[in-house]
DNA sequence: GCATTCCAAGTTTTT
DNA sequence: CTTGGAATGC
C-alpha cells in the first residue's frame, strides 16, 4: 500500500483516528469485533507509507498465532516491505535482545529456555533432594508457587522474606535451589525471559538507549493481559520517545491466572497523561443478540469501564439453548446441529466448538470422528510436547549449551546405555562437589572403570561429534545425524510397533520443520539458525494449526475460550455451561475469579458472528464421584431472556433429573421449540414448592446439622446429626412430612436447600 | 540394570 | 481414560 490515504479507507472515524496517531502515546480501547487487528494491521501500513523504516517498528502480542496473523496480515498490505517490521510475542522479543545482550547481566549468550517440563522435573529432583512430602507438596504447587513469585518479580531472596510468617515452609529453599540450578545450567525459563529483559534494560542505559533508539515505535497488542514485567518492559522502551500505541479491551482480560494486572490498562492514562484514547465500540463481527447476551453477562462484573458494543448488523437469530441428559448426548446434539447446517450451505469451517477447559472436548471430537466430519482440535496435543521430539531437541540443546542439565538428564539415558539411577546420582555428585555441569562429570565419570562407563563414553563422544558437526552440516541434517548416531532412531526401528513408527515419522516431521526453518533464516550462522529454531520450539505449542484453507470445506475448530480470544466464526457452540465447568469449580469461591470466568463467556460469546448456542447436560462427570446432576451454569441466568431460545430450562423439579432416562438413541423432540424430554419420575415425587431453590453439593461438607435439605420421595427435612466421613456421611434428617429418617449421602439424592 | 505390568491418582486457562 | 510411578520379574 503506498498512499498513507489508502490504509484509512472504509474505516470509521475513531479507527480513523487510531490508524493516524502514529505519535505520542495512544490508547485504543477496542472491544470484542471492533476491527481492532484491522486497525492494528492499517496502522503499520500507514506508518510504512509514510515513510517509517519498517525495522523502527516493533509490535508485540501475546501469543504465536497473533503474532503469526498480524505478519501475514501486514505482509498483504504493504509487501516485502512489512518483513523488516518486528512483529513478536513478547516471550520471543525477549529472547531476540537476549541472546543479543544477556552477558551484560551474567549469562551466556547459549542460555537454554526451561520450559515447563523441564521445570517440573528439576522440581521434582529439587523435592526429593530436600526429601520435600510429595503429597503436601505436589510439583504443580511448587511450580505454580514459583511461578506466581517471579510473575511479581520478586526473586529468591524476595521471596523468603517476604514469606517470613510461614517457617517450615519449604518453597523458599526450592525457589532459591531452583535458581541456583538454572544459573549454574545457563538456563532462564519462561518468566526469566521477560524479567531478565527487564533487569537487563534498567541496569544498562547504554542497551536500554540502544532499544530506544531502534524500536521507535511500539505498539502492544492485548494489553490488559500484560503482566508487571511486560508493563515495565514496555515502559522501558518506549518511556523516551512515548511512541507507544496499545490496544485492550478490560473485559478481555482472561489471563490474571498467569499475572496479568488489569490495572495497566486502567492506569495506562495516568502513566501517560498526554495520552490519546480511542474507543472503538462499533461492532462489525456479531449480531445484536449475541452482543446483548455477552454484555448481559459481563456487566455484571464491577470495576470494569463501561462500554457497551453496538451494531448496525440487526438482531439476527436468538441464542439457542440445548439442554441434554449428559456429554454424549451434548455432543451428539452438536453434530446433529452441524449437519443441519451444513445441509443449509454452511462449510465445515464455518463452526467453532469452544469450551472451557481442554478436557471437555472429548465427547464433541469423538461424536465429529465418529460422523467423519472434518475437524481440527486446536493446542490439545502439541507436536513439541512429543516425547520423541522434546527427546531430540534435548539433545540438541545440549549440543549448543553443554550445561543444561536438564537436557542432560533427559537423555543421557534415552536411549538405553546401561546408566541407571545409580549411575546417574554418581554423575550427579561428582558435578555437585565439583562445581562442574553434568556433562562435563559425566565425561569424567566415564574416564574410571565399571558399569555404565562405556554409555556414558559414547553419550559424551556423540554430543562431541554432534557440536564439530554444527557447522559442516544443515541443520535439519544435524538432527537426522543426532538421531541415527544416538541409536534414537535405530532402536524405534527394530521396534516395529505403529507407535515407534509414529515417533519415527514425527522425528521425519521434525527434519522438516527444521528444514524449512533453516529456508527462512539462511542469513544466519549455521550455530543461529539452529539456536534460533529451538527457541521457535520451546516457544510454541503448535505451528499454524490454525483452521484455515486447504480442505475445501476446511474443518470444524475445537478450543478453549483461552485459545478463541481473536478468532471470529459464523457459527459458535459455547458447550458445556454448567456450574464447575463454566464457571470452572475452582473459580467458583472467590469474586475476582468469578469475574474472570465472566470476562471469559464474554470473550466466548463474542467469537460468534451469527449464531450462537449455548449448550449444558444435565448431569456431568465428576471424577470420583459418577455422574452428578449438573446444575446449569449461573451465566445463563444473566442473559437477557428475549435473546435466548431453544430448549426451556426444566420446570420440573430439580431432584427429577437424578431419576432421568438415560440418553436415549432416539433424541427427544425438535431441537429448538422442544421442551426438555420427559421423563416418567417412577418413585412417588414429593411435593416441591415452585419456588424452591436448591443444589446438588459436590462438597460433603455443605451437610451440616440445621441444614434445609430436599429429598426425592420424603420431601423437605432438616438434617439433626451428621455422622461419617466422606464416602460413609450419614445424616440423621427430620422430615416435615415422614419423621425422623437416617440416610446415607451417598445413596440418597439429597440437595440443599437455598435460603 | 532394564522392561514389563499393574496400580494408582489426578484432571484450568498459556508463553 | 489417561498418564505416571512403583513393584516385580528377567
Amino acid at each position: 500500500m503506498v498512499r498513507p490515504q489508502a490504509c484509512l479507507e472504509g474505516m470509521n472515524d475513531e479507527q480513523r483516528t487510531a490508524v493516524e496517531t502514529i505519535d505520542g502515546p495512544l490508547l485504543i480501547l477496542a472491544g470484542a469485533g471492533s476491527g481492532k487487528t484491522r486497525v492494528l494491521t492499517r496502522r503499520v501500513a500507514y506508518m510504512l507509507a509514510k515513510g517509517v523504516p519498517a525495522w523502527q517498528i516493533l509490535a508485540v502480542t501475546f501469543t504465536n498465532k497473533a503474532a503469526g496473523e498480524m505478519r501475514a496480515r501486514v505482509r498483504e498490505l504493504s509487501g516485502p516491505d512489512a518483513d523488516r517490521v518486528l512483529v513478536s510475542t513478547f516471550h520471543s522479543a525477549c529472547v531476540r535482545f537476549l541472546r543479543q545482550d544477556i552477558e551484560s547481566i551474567g549469562y551466556k549468550r547459549n542460555f537454554t529456555i526451561y520450559d515447563s517440563d523441564d521445570q517440573s522435573r528439576l522440581l521434582k529432583n529439587l523435592a526429593k533432594e530436600a526429601n520435600l512430602d510429595i503429597k503436601a507438596y505436589p510439583i504443580s504447587k511448587l511450580r505454580s508457587g514459583i511461578d506466581q513469585a517471579k510473575v511479581r518479580m520478586q526473586d529468591a531472596a524476595t521471596f523468603a522474606a517476604s514469606r517470613q510468617s510461614s517457617p517450615g515452609d519449604p518453597l523458599p529453599k526450592i525457589y532459591r535451589g531452583y535458581e541456583e540450578h538454572l544459573k549454574v545450567a545457563n538456563a532462564v525459563d519462561f518468566n526469566d525471559l521477560l524479567n531478565l529483559t527487564v533487569k537487563m534494560l534498567q541496569e544498562h542505559p547504554d542497551i536500554r538507549e540502544r532499544y530506544q533508539d531502534r524500536f521507535r515505535y511500539v505498539m502492544v497488542d492485548e494489553y490488559q493481559d500484560t503482566n508487571r514485567a511486560q508493563y515495565l518492559l514496555v515502559k522501558l522502551l518506549a518511556g523516551e520517545h512515548r511512541n507507544l500505541a496499545v490496544v485492550g479491551d478490560d473485559d478481555q482480560s482472561i489471563y490474571a491466572f498467569r499475572g496479568a494486572d488489569i490495572r495497566n490498562i486502567l492506569d495506562f492514562e495516568r502513566d501517560f497523561p498526554e495520552v490519546k484514547t480511542v474507543r472503538l465500540e462499533r461492532n462489525y463481527r456479531s449480531t445484536q443478540n449475541i452482543l446483548k447476551a455477552a454484555h448481559g453477562v459481563v456487566s455484571n462484573n464491577r470495576g470494569r469501564m463501561d462500554k457497551e458494543l453496538w451494531t448496525d448488523i440487526g438482531s439476527g437469530d436468538q441464542l439457542q439453548m440445548i439442554i441434554a441428559q449428559d456429554d454424549m448426548e451434548e455432543a451428539n446434539r452438536v453434530l446433529r446441529e452441524i449437519q443441519k447446517l451444513r445441509g443449509e450451505g454452511r462449510r465445515c469451517a464455518d463452526f467453532a466448538i469452544i469450551y472451557r477447559t481442554n478436557a471437555a472436548s472429548r465427547p464433541f471430537e469423538q461424536a465429529l470422528v465418529r460422523a467423519r466430519i472434518p475437524h481440527v482440535l486446536v493446542g490439545a496435543r502439541k507436536f513439541y510436547e512429543r516425547r520423541e521430539i522434546r527427546d531430540m531437541l534435548a539433545y540438541l540443546k545440549l549440543v549448543l549449551n553443554p550445561t543444561d542439565n536438564m537436557a542432560f538428564l533427559r537423555v543421557i539415558n534415552v536411549p538405553a546405555r546401561g546408566l541407571g539411577a545409580k549411575a546417574i546420582r554418581d554423575i550427579q555428585d561428582i558435578a555437585n562437589s565439583e562445581g562442574i555441569p553434568y556433562l562435563a562429570a559425566a565425561q569424567r565419570w566415564g574416564a574410571g572403570k565399571g558399569r555404565g562407563r562405556k554409555g556414558a563414553k559414547e553419550f559424551c563422544g556423540l554430543i562431541d561429534k554432534a557440536r564439530e558437526q554444527v557447522l559442516t552440516l544443515l541443520p535439519g541434517e544435524l538432527v537426522g545425524f543426532v538421531a541415527e548416531e544416538s541409536g534414537y532412531a535405530p532402536r524405534l526401528r527394530t521396534e516395529e510397533t505403529p507407535e515407534a513408527q509414529g515417533r519415527l515419522e514425527n522425528i521425519q516431521e521434525l527434519v522438516r520443520a527444521v528444514d524449512e526453518d533453516a529456508v527462512s533464516s539462511e542469513d544466519l550462522h549455521p550455530i543461529d539458525r539452529l539456536q534460533a529454531f529451538i527457541d521457535r520450539a520451546s516457544l510454541t505449542g503448535q505451528d499454524s494449526d490454525l483452521p484455515d484453507d486447504i480442505v475445501d470445506e476446511g474443518q470444524v475448530t475445537l478450543l478453549t475460550a483461552h485459545l478463541a480470544k481473536g478468532l471470529e466464526y459464523p457459527v459458535v457452540f459455547c458447550v458445556g455451561m454448567v456450574e464447575g465447568g463454566f464457571p470452572h469449580h475452582r473459580s467458583r469461591e472467590r469474586e475476582e475469579d468469578l469475574e474472570e470466568e465472566r470476562r471469559l463467556v464474554y470473550v466466548a460469546f463474542t467469537r460468534a458472528m451469527e449464531r450462537l448456542y449455548l449448550t449444558r447436560s444435565r448431569r456431568r462427570l465428576v471424577f470420583g464421584r459418577g455422574f452428578q446432576p449438573a446444575e446449569p451454569s449461573r451465566f445463563l441466568d444473566e442473559i437477557p431472556d428475549e435473546v435466548l431460545g431453544g430448549d426451556k430450562a426444566p420446570e420440573r423439579p430439580a431432584w427429577a433429573r437424578a431419576f432421568s432416562n438415560p440418553p436415549s438413541s432416539g433424541f427427544s423432540t425438535s431441537q429448538f421449540s422442544g421442551s426438555a424430554s420427559r421423563s416418567p419420575s417412577r418413585p412417588t415425587p414429593a411435593e416441591r414448592p415452585a419456588d424452591l431453590r436448591t443444589f446438588a453439593p459436590e462438597d460433603p461438607a455443605e451437610f451440616q446439622p440445621g441444614t434445609r435439605v430436599m429429598h426425592p420421595t420424603f420431601g423437605l427435612g432438616a438434617i439433626l446429626k451428621v455422622d461419617g466421613i466422606n464416602q460413609n456421611l450419614k445424616l440423621q434428617i427430620r422430615f416435615d412430612r415422614h419423621g425422623t429418617k437416617s440416610l446415607y449421602v451417598r445413596f440418597a439424592k439429597l440437595e440443599v436447600v437455598l435460603p
